[in-house]
DNA sequence: GACCGCAGTCAACACCGTGTCGAGTCGAAT
DNA sequence: ATTCGACTCGACACGGTGTTGACTGCGGTC
């Protein structure tokens, strides 16, 4: 095969079958209609022909950019998954003042999730059915534990954070409440917690989670300031 | 209309449109043939011809019982839920021995989702595309929220726990974390805590969020016994 | 003991969304 | 001018849903 070159560069294309030319624009349409689409009502309710009305072409033709429906939801997650890991830079300097650095860690995610609520909430709708999504999700989920188990031994290396749970099952019990948490606030589906104060809240429990008080010490390796 | 009564008591059936009579069996037929075949495949990937055929009636049959196939996963849920809601007694005597009510109350939760994991995983899935699975599951975390919600209130006011976050919030936050983490657990997708462990490390969290301690003091107010 | 009504049953139908096939158009390169 | 491949769509086959209308058999009732 080909593995034409993809606007996402190295991935290996998950909207059109090959080549280049002019039909760019087409696969843009489509994601912009699907994005347009989804502020309005739910994922199932939108089918391929409104997709390829919404881009001007006929459900056929559809079909010459994405494979599926699904497709299209799981090119707009690569775009908010990508995002969401631009906030990776956070943990660096995490010691010279850890609770500001996680605020900001959750606070980045908070943005780009609530940024893209309608795209995340669709996809979370769809991973019951779809495996690749699942897939997907489940991988920046797991870059995202490991990164936070990392930071969590780091702090208990420099005593700053006492032991406890393995880091690893903190970070997914972590992280999974943050995922869930947003959900509800986002979906507004279910006792959930007002998008005011999710940030402060979700670290309010990952400060005491991991430190046991909401006030980490600060740089070096001990004591108070 | 006629309300027939049904074996669920007061509730205004999910199942049989009327009446009482012989077609028990089949509806119970239904329900068994759901719950046997969601232990094999995902709920998307049964059609109401699979529920009929295993019930041993034609397609038209089974709307006389039931009016969807989502109806069938509701009645399933039902069941799961008053089982979960069994649970509800532990708060009693919480004072007495805080670490091991919260675990019991943790662990029975784990036993009732986790001896049904079939059925609440196909819940999730559907959640997504069906409001009322969705109305019906936030209605019993709401439940359950504020129960923690009301335990926690009464562990701070007998100076156990310390003040910190509302008790409503922290409620959902804990909530949350422990339905996202089963979830993983049960479905085995994405990172996940080990089965064996799960218990313990949701507990874990729980007693440091609520109490910044995983040995919470017992008894009348105030200090070690 | 004919009749009614109703729980229970299903063949057949109308409908909708998906995915595919084959026949095309058109512009750039040869 | 021809060829090639990107691009397009009408028309179809398929599978699942939900409904209709006709049929069966049984308990009650005059």
């Amino acid at each position: 095969m080909t593995t034409a070159r993809t606007p996402t560069g190295a991935a290996p294309t998950r909207g059109r079958r090959a080549g280049r030319s002019t039909g760019d624009d087409r696969e843009t349409a489509i994601l912009a209609t699907a994005e347009r689409l989804l502020a309005q009502r739910p994922f199932a309710d939108i089918s391929i022909d409104d997709l390829a009305r919404g881009a001007g072409i006929s459900r056929p033709t559809f079909y010459f950019y994405f494979p599926s429906k699904d497709a299209v939801l799981l090119t707009l997650l690569d775009r908010v998954t990508e995002e969401a890991d631009a906030a990776g830079g956070v943990f660096e300097r995490l010691a010279e003042d850890p609770r500001a650095h996680w605020r900001e860690l959750i606070a980045r995610f908070h943005a780009t999730f609530g940024g893209h609520r309608d795209v995340v909430l669709a996809c979370a709708q769809v991973r019951g059915t779809n495996a690749e999504v699942r897939r997907l999700w489940a991988e920046v989920l797991e870059r995202w534990v490991r990164a936070v188990q990392a930071a969590i031994e780091a702090e208990r290396a420099r005593g700053a954070a006492p032991d406890g749970l393995p880091a690893r099952d903190l970070a997914i019990a972590l992280n999974s409440m943050n995922e869930r948490v947003w959900y509800a606030t986002f979906a507004g589906d279910g006792p959930a917690v007002a998008e005011r104060d999710v940030v402060d809240v979700l670290l309010d429990v990952w400060l005491i989670a991991i430190y046991r008080t909401t006030t980490p010490p600060v740089t070096a390796s001990g004591g108070t300031p």
